[in-house]
DNA sequence: TCGTTACGACTACATATGTAGCCAGTACCG
DNA sequence: CGGTACTGGCTACATATGTAGTCGTAACGA
């Protein structure tokens, strides 16, 4: 449960490839992320290098080579990340959140429905299901 | 409309409590965010002067000393910070954030209820709201 | 008027981040 | 067995960030 390591803006775009798909070498992540970005190959190899060092990933051999697979969850990293968001702008709190989301956003019909329900489920549930 | 500038962590606590009450002076707003972490006087005035000129921070003359005062509204700041995360987590949506918060947040009754009254508000609007 | 002091300005320095180049070794082809 | 190309490792460098010290000077009190 140690708390996932930050990371930056750039490496999380590499994250998101890995997570999508793993393991893979630097050169397919590169493939993958470098062109979008207009990042050069060794942009990319950078931050696998300091992303494995950060411990947010890990890699096995592959002959000559190294197959990089993520080490912490795409969601330990959301929930991480959203902790922190949501402290710095709405002191900590969940509803300010969601009601400055809901009256910020388009939302279509649809949502709203969908939204209602998940409301009404989490209504449903007793207090504290939070494990 | 330009983006309101990049705000760090440690900026972001100065940023609040300007927001909090302005104008003030470099001192005042040290004894304010100071102690609470930890923060030389030496530190505080770092983080005004380089969030003046990031253009977060104005001041005027009040004889030797400045008064600052935020020249970007947190509204604003916000906003933009918002839209960062919800691009990096939920690929710029709205409704899988708003799902995700209310699955992974305990919400009161009430909470949900006034959530709910929300939803309501938004559905009565036709789309496109946004001014 | 002169000293004191409270301010802002400038400097400092380690680490993080964005971006990228170069080198040495290794695997594989011929 | 030697050459070649690909791969990771190390180096580089500017800017951002966290954290703080020092200095010159203007304002104010004595």
């Amino acid at each position: 449960m140690s708390a996932p390591p930050r990371i930056s803006d750039a490496e999380w775009l590499v994250m998101e490839a890995i997570w999508g798909q793993a393991p893979r070498s630097a050169g397919q992540i590169a493939e993958e992320v470098g062109p979008a970005n207009e990042w050069s190959e060794a942009t990319v190899k950078t931050m696998l290098a300091r992303l494995v060092k950060k411990g947010a990933l890990d890699f096995e051999r592959d002959g000559k080579r190294y197959l990089y697979r993520a080490a912490v969850p795409r969601e330990a990293c959301v929930r991480s990340e959203a902790r922190e968001f949501q402290e710095r702008m709405f002191g900590g709190r969940t509803s300010p959140l969601l009601a400055w989301f809901v009256k910020e956003s388009p939302l279509s019909d649809t949502e709203i429905e969908e939204l209602r329900a998940l409301l009404d489920e989490k209504a449903g549930q007793d207090e504290g299901g939070q494990a």
